[in-house]
DNA sequence: GTCTATAAGCAGATAGAC
DNA sequence: GTCTATCTGCTTATAGAC
């Protein structure tokens, strides 16, 4: 077979490869990042990109595959989750506000958060996919590997710490959110982890020294 | 007098109304509230309100005017704000979160929520409305009037344990946060409530109690 | 690899008959 | 008030020249 167009897994970029493909990712993840998936259009990203709009689907397919292939986490899911749990587990709470803060602090990284939260506001089936990434591999293995009680709801609710942090700074950019230091973000973040994860539960759960 | 198509305040239907514009208000928060303003169509509102598509613009102008007709808060909010204020101050975290939780209760009030968070989360323009109603009427002064320190952070604060919720519980439904009991639900919100209104403050502010 | 040209579909909105 | 018919614009996607 003479060479057919396949992609080298990894390696980087072979003899012919121009860099386009990936100046047309970095230029989606911009626009899916600030606009959603349905705010998105493929002759946006072409032009920030520089390039002819029919040359995002040349390399990528369709719109929704471009989606997927540049919504992917830009870092080590698992080995992150690992590191995590190996600390010190009393500053859990602090640790893991410190790792999503640090992430969101990545132009990169917070726009692939930013696109699949916007695209989960729209459409269900982003948000069933976004669901699966949290439960499956972000939160739900943390809280089971930490051995806490009742990881389910502990996952869910540290979960919606970080969307509540996320759509207060990040999308709806509340004036006093936005303008918290670094250090305030991360106190009052790192509290409510702290809270979630080890807290007393209502209902059911015993509490720790009544 | 000739009684011009003028609309009256209030008083409940005129004479010659059918009753078609509330049902078209109706079936448009329904699909604002399930897929947001993009996801819905001026169409599908028209075939959930059994009516003609021209029939939605006859009445409304147009999908944005529609939109903004139709989300407004179903409920006085500065009068709730109101209620919140006169109760226990020991309690308001847990009354907070009782009151949002009944509201999302009721499927108009949760719609209109829920249609306004995803436009919001599609938009930069209802982003910026739906954060003038939050720190403008409805937590802004709720924790003015409380008289905390650092009112606006707290604010803050507390709209991010809300979106938390919403977003959790109705838009990516994490399984463990939709299968909470009433109880659990409360209990859990309320403490994370009660934490952001009363707690100390990372940072800069007196600690109570060192 | 990159472009031009265009097809095909669906959206919001309008004109006008009844 | 309610409907039919249609206009206009924008979208994703494709065919094919270079």
């Amino acid at each position: 077979m003479s060479t057919p167009p396949r992609r080298a897994a990894r390696g980087g970029r072979r003899p012919g490869d121009s860099g386009t493909r990936e100046a047309i990712a970095a230029a989606a993840r911009e626009h899916f990042g600030q606009s959603g998936y349905d705010g998105t259009t493929v002759r946006a990203i072409a032009a920030t990109a520089g390039v002819n709009p029919a040359l995002v689907l040349y390399f990528y397919g369709s719109k929704q595959q471009l989606f997927v292939d540049v919504m992917r986490m830009p870092f080590d899911v698992a080995e992150a989750v690992e590191r995590l749990v190996a600390g010190d587990r009393a500053t859990i709470g602090r640790r893991l506000a410190a790792f999503v803060l640090g992430a969101l602090d990545d132009p990169q990284a917070r726009n692939v958060f930013l696109g699949r939260v916007r695209a989960a506001a729209a459409d269900r089936d982003a948000a069933a996919t976004l669901r699966g990434l949290i439960t499956g591999e972000l939160v739900g293995p943390l809280v089971h590997r930490l051995g806490v009680d009742r990881p389910e709801l502990r996952a869910g609710l540290v979960s919606a710490a970080l969307f509540g942090h996320v759509m207060t700074r990040w999308v709806v950019e509340i004036d006093a959110v936005v303008g918290m230091t670094a250090d305030e973000t991360l106190e009052t973040l790192g509290a409510v982890l702290h809270l979630q994860l080890t807290g007393p539960l209502g209902g059911s759960a015993d509490p720790p020294d009544g």
